[in-house]
DNA sequence: GGTTGACAACCAAGCGCTTGCTTGTTTTTA
DNA sequence: TAAAAACAAGCAAGCGCTTGGTTGTCAACC
């Protein structure tokens, strides 16, 4: 018994089971994040909003810290599974890509019970460690649906920028709208998906 | 006189001259907004920064609400006058779009003495009052040239999207870019406004 | 089937610290 | 010599988080 070291507590942990009062907790965290951002976000608002004492939070998670990065980690891994399924079948680049501008706009517009934006806003209120973690996470199945559906693009000819560049100005794009875009108005989300890929492409 | 009003108090006041200990400040400020956000921002690291101590900062501003304001209104203005400078003497809206494009990307990565990240980042972070009047301040100048610009090319058949779709896209792309392009890659910022710019024309 | 113990969930209270900001005084500047 | 600028000290409030005790639940045991 020279070294206990149970468990390797200084990396942060894999994404598990949730427990339905941590997933409670957590929605209301994604809520509150998205309406102030985490700073202004303090434990007793993300208790309050879950009906507990803000006590109990840390029953459920070791820090506030610890709520960010599972949010973000949770959805990170919904998203790379939706990607997955919204490309499933497709063999077209054109049609996947413009599969995954549906995907990633309506997770930001929360059409679907992700959060999308929390990865857009909030990186830089994550710890480092915790950070690389989620981006590892990411680029293990979202980013590999991009990469691919870009590269075919691109080999057809049809794609203005390499496959990297044209994947972070689209990102951008879709990340911005959630400044301006509002559900309700002339423009639908799938309009707006066809107006980015109509735009990035040589069609 | 029936109605004293010397100043209105209530409304944001206008940005006039800024002393030197105020744009000291205001550098210190801007400096750590970028690197950690305004939350993460004490009044005491700003204070430190610009070399005295935290309570003298309020003898030049009201509030540290008010230091963001003060740096946004300016940026914008600042801003707003480099676009006009930029466009100067430039009649093809080709190439206006072009320099408006190396403009903004310039100030989201600080290559001049503007700071617009500023004006991506921390709009959250900005009380609503305030909000309106750097937007009012915003769309004054700045953005009438973008409109001029885009008007300009969608007129030749040139643009892909109706301006203000386009204006937003575009901007969208380029904040983004404070996420992951790093000055002194391979790709200069001139080259990355030509990509830009290529992408969202047909040219 | 009633008692018991174990355990997770939560409450109640508050600790130690940091925050933005204020006040009264001293120094610097013009 | 008076205004502007900076200091020195600290307040009240709010922050993340800890602690110790109280519930409710459910399987194990006689």
């Amino acid at each position: 018994m020279s070294k206990p070291q149970k468990k390797t507590d200084a990396i942060p942990a894999p994404i598990g089971a949730i427990s339905p009062a941590k997933a409670r907790i957590l929605t209301a965290a994604i809520d509150l994040f998205y309406e102030k951002g985490y700073e202004r976000t303090t434990v007793r608002d993300i208790a309050d909003k879950a009906g507990i004492l803000s006590g109990s939070l840390f029953h459920h998670f070791k820090s506030k810290q610890d709520i960010l990065y599972t949010a973000m980690a949770m959805t990170t891994q919904a998203m790379g599974e939706g990607a997955l399924k919204a490309v499933e079948g497709i063999t077209d680049p054109v049609a996947q890509l413009k599969a995954l501008v549906l995907v990633e706009l309506a997770s930001i517009h929360r059409k679907d019970g992700h959060a999308a934006y929390v990865l857009v806003d909030e990186w830089r209120s994550l710890d480092p460690e915790h950070r690389e973690a989620v981006l590892a996470l990411r680029d293990n199945s979202y980013e590999r649906c991009w990469t691919e559906a870009l590269e075919g693009c691109a080999k057809k000819g049809l794609l203005k920028n390499t496959p990297s560049l044209a994947r972070q100005l689209i990102r951008g794009s879709l990340a911005w709208t959630r400044n301006w875009y509002r559900k309700g108005g002339p423009l639908t989300l799938e309009a707006l998906a066809d107006e980015v890929v109509g735009t990035f492409l040589t069609l």
